[in-house]
RNA sequence: GGCGCGGUACCCAAGUGGUAAGGGAGAGGUCUGCAAAACCUUUAUGCGUCGGUUCGAUUCCGACCCGCGCCU
């Protein structure tokens, strides 16, 4: 029986590797690239999304990386119709296509899809924002209790973001959103995954943020924040995210370089926690101690595609 | 050597004669369209040491130790 074609994912947290992993990867087996990092997405946010480099992406095609522009934004949903899209495409090649990424929430819409509910609508959430502000999320908790209140009871009530989504939902839909989950979500079909998880031990892990940050300094992460400040100011959204958000306030004059400097180091390690986090309860995962640039790592990683592609009887 | 100030968790730090706030870090967790976001849980029988007063001391008293500052 005719089995569908294999994708593969290379999930992990930031700094393990994921991006040595996928290189050797796409070498061996004709590998396609699809980025599932969410940062990434946005062009001229280059060393503070530590993305490939152009020797690096030269050797594999890339996918998803550049293709939103600095003032505009994207949402799980758009990310997961575009790698969908993109999915389509390489397999026409009969090329393989890899998934590289430690954006959670953008695999899962990738993978397991969400549900057919309404897009986000900017004016409403502005003005639950405000209303938050102003009279504390638990007003929030009670429009949403009103509204639904199985989803109330699901979001604690000092969640503001999740809470808007709950509100926007049930109001553009004018049905309460618990409801519309009933629907389902709509998965990816057509493909056999292979997931493959980067599980490198915390403090080296540690150490190697530590590290790489200082690289990402030294690399020129303050000139290339001060550009995107010059050309874009708040409009940028990305400028916000793990490591600009640092180098803006150097850039103020509100911190030091030293400061700065460590407080990238500490949001990146907070950040990788998350991620385990997230990525511990993604089912079917081959997990592989260490990270993705040791040869024991890829060794290990080519074996479990190698099983996938051709299964012993 | 003298005087003054201070010593509370891994770090910063509040505090009271009645049984140790808060923040950060660390660890664990949540996640259905801003997710590199947001949120939740958890961490000192212990307050420099030894005595004393007291029903009760981290708090008051004494001595000592350590740090910082000033003076000689």
């Amino acid at each position: 029986m005719p089995r569908d074609p294999l994708l593969v994912v290379i999930l992990g947290p930031t700094g393990s590797g994921k991006t040595a992993l996928s290189l050797e990867l796409a070498a061996r087996f004709h590998g396609e690239i699809v980025n599932c990092d969410s940062v990434a997405m946005y062009r001229e946010f280059r060393i503070g999304t530590a993305k490939p480099t152009a020797e690096e992406q030269a050797r594999a095609p890339h996918h998803l990386l550049d293709v939103i522009e600095p003032t505009n934004f994207t949402t799980a949903g758009e990310y997961a119709r575009m790698a969908r899209q993109i999915l389509l495409q390489i397999q026409q090649r009969a090329a393989l296509p890899i998934v590289v990424g430690g954006t959670g929430l953008y695999l899962r819409a990738l993978i397991d899809g969400l549900f057919p509910g309404p897009e986000r609508s900017e004016e409403l959430r502005e003005r639950l924002r405000e209303r938050a502000h102003e009279k504390g999320a638990q007003y929030l908790h009670r429009l949403l209790q009103r509204m639904d209140s199985r989803s109330a009871s699901r979001i604690h009530a000092n969640d503001v973001p999740k809470m808007i989504r709950a509100i926007e939902v049930c109001l553009a839909a004018k049905q309460p959103m618990s409801e519309q989950w009933k629907a389902g979500r709509e998965p990816l079909t057509g493909f056999e995954i292979q997931r493959i998880g980067l599980d490198p031990n915390r403090a080296e892990l540690y150490r190697r943020i530590h590290e790489r940050v200082l690289g990402m300094f030294d690399a020129g992460l303050v000139e290339e924040t001060q550009q995107l400040l010059n050309h874009y100011g708040d409009a940028a959204r990305p400028l916000s995210s793990i490591g600009y958000k640092q180098v803006v306030q150097l850039l103020r004059g509100e911190i030091d370089r030293e400061a700065a400097v460590d407080a990238v180091q500490q949001a990146h390690r907070n950040y990788a926690k998350r991620q385990m986090t997230w990525f511990r309860r993604e089912p079917e995962v081959t997990w592989i101690q260490g990270f993705g640039n040791q040869i024991g790592v890829i060794t290990q990683a080519v074996a479990a595609v190698q099983n996938r592609l051709q299964p012993a009887p």
